[in-house]
DNA sequence: TTTAAAATTTAGGCAAACCTAAATTTTAAA
DNA sequence: TTTAAAATTTAGGTTTGCCTAAATTTTAAA
């Protein structure tokens, strides 16, 4: 099926507000997010929800079809290789790649991506941490360790944690932490067995081997 | 200046037809080249020229503007740019490069381009052998030397021959190789200093020191 | 339960780029 | 030089995706 750029773009906002495609987007979030008019957007779910690849109720909002879902995985792959390539080859910083991102996502070739894939390595995070859907549409599996068990250099997404008291969520507020924020362990202290670690790619601090066995990453 | 994608379109195939901008392009060389219909080539033919961005008259044709000379340039040389990128990197072959180049031409952002033209490391020609316009859109000079002083591995691009005579075109004619053929040294044989070469990227065949001195080629 | 506010849709328009069919202009042959 | 063919333009339409303003529907407060 194709698919014009501006489904592509209403396709992944639904898919990112319906977080996974797990509660229903309205009309206003679309619009917000995209920042169209409401008007524009009731235009555009339905004739999307005519093509099959949302369902659509005033209502109840929108939810992709497994059509819908294809699309939208294959555009955010296509982002975050994109994404990766910039940073990891083209010297490009943080904040400076999801404008470039947002016009390459929507190039159109099986092989260029593919090919991309391979040349970056297979990641299966972009820099940000957020995950790249495989050639299938799948996000990688969650597969939750320590920080404590985890790999020196290494891009890690916090993912849970194994301690839940006050003060330990206290802790980690004031590194503005929390759920899908990204670690990158940049030192190991044997002797204590802390950490260096670089959070949300901004923050350099060090964690005990307490705060490290209390939190669950992912790749 | 910001130009649409038809836009650019339409400067480059004026660019192509009026080689280099020496001779004016028509309505119906443009609609052919487009595959556009002649009727909708008049209507961007008076925009374009009610932008700035060419001179036309149905009767004398288009030509480029200076303005529109940079954009033409522009994006010819992020197609060549990206051709380059996909066949030494991505594993493209040159057939495959084009259709992929024609949607990667068109992607806005002054630092990706630069990036890609220093990973390259500021290639001059692309794997055609097409030259690529520098940052302010000007060609590469033409330094043509003798085949036999060019250096082994390079590509190059018959510009010129030393010798008239019709046994010499015969035999450049028996190769299909004439001005703008690419020629790829792959080899030299130092105790008659023949050379091993590709032509065209397709043809592999080995040259005399008297061939070589008389095809004029340039990087 | 009524009613006001908020969300959504409908109606009517616009711009970009394309099209076909019908002029009109240019070119070139008789 | 006339005239027919070819090239080009104009006129009137279409589709996509957006807009504003005016309904309408839904939600939530009184």
């Amino acid at each position: 099926m194709h698919t014009s750029v501006t489904e592509e773009n209403y396709l992944k906002a639904i898919f990112a507000l319906s977080n996974g495609n797990l509660q229903a987007a309205n009309n206003q979030q679309i619009a917000d997010k995209l920042s169209i008019n409401p008007a524009s957007v009731s235009d555009m779910l339905r004739k999307l929800s005519e093509r099959g690849l949302i369902a659509y109720h005033r209502k109840t909002g929108a939810l992709l079809s497994e059509e819908g879902m294809q699309v939208a995985a294959k555009t955010i792959r296509k982002h975050r290789l994109w994404e990766t390539f910039l940073v990891q080859q083209l010297n490009f910083t943080w904040d400076e790649v999801h404008e470039v991102a947002e016009q390459l996502e929507h190039i159109d070739s099986e092989k260029l991506i593919q090919e991309m894939d391979k040349l970056l390595g297979y990641p299966k995070f972009d820099p940000h941490g957020d995950p790249i859907p495989d050639g299938n549409g799948q996000l990688p599996k969650y597969h939750p360790i320590a920080l404590s068990n985890a790999g020196i250099q290494k891009i890690y997404i916090l993912c849970g944690i194994t301690n839940h008291s006050s003060a330990f969520l206290q802790f980690l507020d004031t590194f503005s932490l929390g759920i899908g924020s990204t670690v990158q362990i940049t030192g190991f202290q044997p002797f204590d067995r802390s950490m260096s670690v670089l959070l949300n790619q901004t923050t350099s601090t060090v964690f005990s081997f307490t705060v490290c066995s209390n939190l669950l990453v992912m790749q």
